[in-house]
DNA sequence: GCGTACCTATAAGGTAGATTAAGAAAGAAG
DNA sequence: CTTCTTTCTTAATCTACCTTATAGGTACGC
């Protein structure tokens, strides 16, 4: 039944915060935490809401809070000398989105980080980040797995950059995130594989000859 | 005098194997090695020469080493179906190179690793540096640290490549890393920049104007 | 010393993709 | 419903960059 599920009647030793669970469970899943490191987790790392088109990152600000995005959608990009939008990332449901660079060297970010949909994301601040990695060591794994695997796919992007046409990068990005077709619109992708959304319009007719 | 600085005449509890002696230099300016970390560090890492032109990675091969470079320089690329190759990472002294993607999930690669010069390189074994991650806790920060290095120059060079041109990309890269200037050739460079040979000889007649 | 291989420069013609503009469609707001 | 804003499309013109080709320069193996 389902209120035996949700009631959680057990013996439970220690009741899970609601507003953390989303992120326990992702880090359950890449290296299991223990009742202590539960309980830290649920400490250092605060809920906000956020509106969409409400930013989290504005460019001149010192990154100092990783955010991990429960529910919702974030962009992050650089606006150019011409006021244009390049898309760096995007975020939903259990990624990571910040500039680490900013993050790491407390230099003002160049980078901004808004909402595309009302969104719900918990954020550490720095200072309780690398007091995770001092005082539990296990997060120093996580964290470098996490690392690991954003570094494998930015690569990719790079190549793809370098060696392949507007029209490859586009279909490549549909097959890899086909969940982000309804949810995001054709100009933030065509920001992001670095066209003009005219040209992504013109590759996009090419595939829907019926 | 040299003699006295090199012979060690000293109370030293354990002398210093020369080969891994760079890498470990270099792994305690990050962080401090104890005794016990760096005969590790000496037990796992394994020296290489390898000549110009020698391959170390080729496509095809699950990259099954981590390569740290002593001395020397090396270029990982892909080759794409009209037999073309796009640099997709230089590493010199005291830089990592390794497809981390293939390292990771033991996939076979799509790329190469070739030497530009003899060189001497540092290479650990994927099960070693397992064990150096579960039993040397210490390495996790350090590699967190190197990655999160790597991903922030990778995210530049993403921004760089949709928001730059051709010119504002190589003024960039000459900025950033004067020392390749006489070390890697133009069309290494172009292939890394991701533009052809010619254009960037007609963007380098721009500056050379006297 | 010479040949071979590779690197750089220059030029002409071609193409991918940008820019500008303008209209149709579809949400969101009031 | 109307109005405003945003999105998508189409087309004409323009430009950054590619391709092909040619030739001189430089390094290196023998």
């Amino acid at each position: 039944m389902a209120k035996s599920s949700l009631s959680g009647s057990c013996n439970q030793l220690y009741r899970i915060k609601m507003e953390t669970k989303p992120i326990i469970e992702y880090f359950n899943r890449l290296l299991p935490l223990n009742e202590e490191e539960i309980i830290i987790v649920e400490t250092v790392f605060k809920e906000r809401k956020i509106k969409r088109r409400q930013f989290i990152l504005q460019e001149g600000d010192v990154c100092k809070l990783n955010t991990f995005v429960v529910e919702g959608c974030f962009k992050m990009y650089l606006v150019d000398g011409n006021g244009k939008e390049h898309n760096l990332q995007f975020a939903i449901e259990n990624w990571w989105i910040g500039d680490i660079g900013s993050f790491h060297t407390e230099q003002p970010s160049k980078l901004y980080i808004e909402a595309m949909e009302n969104s719900i994301i918990l954020q550490i601040k720095k200072e309780d980040q690398l007091k995770l990695f001092v005082e539990y060591p296990k997060f120093n794994r996580i964290f470098r797995v996490i690392t690991e695997n954003a570094l494998v796919s930015s690569q990719r992007r790079i190549l793809q950059n370098i060696s392949s046409t507007a029209e490859e990068r586009y279909l490549d990005f549909m097959e890899r995130y086909p969940h982000f077709f309804n949810r995001i619109s054709n100009v933030q992708i065509a920001s992001y594989l670095g066209v003009s959304p005219e040209f992504l319009s013109t590759i996009r007719k090419r595939f829907v000859k019926s």
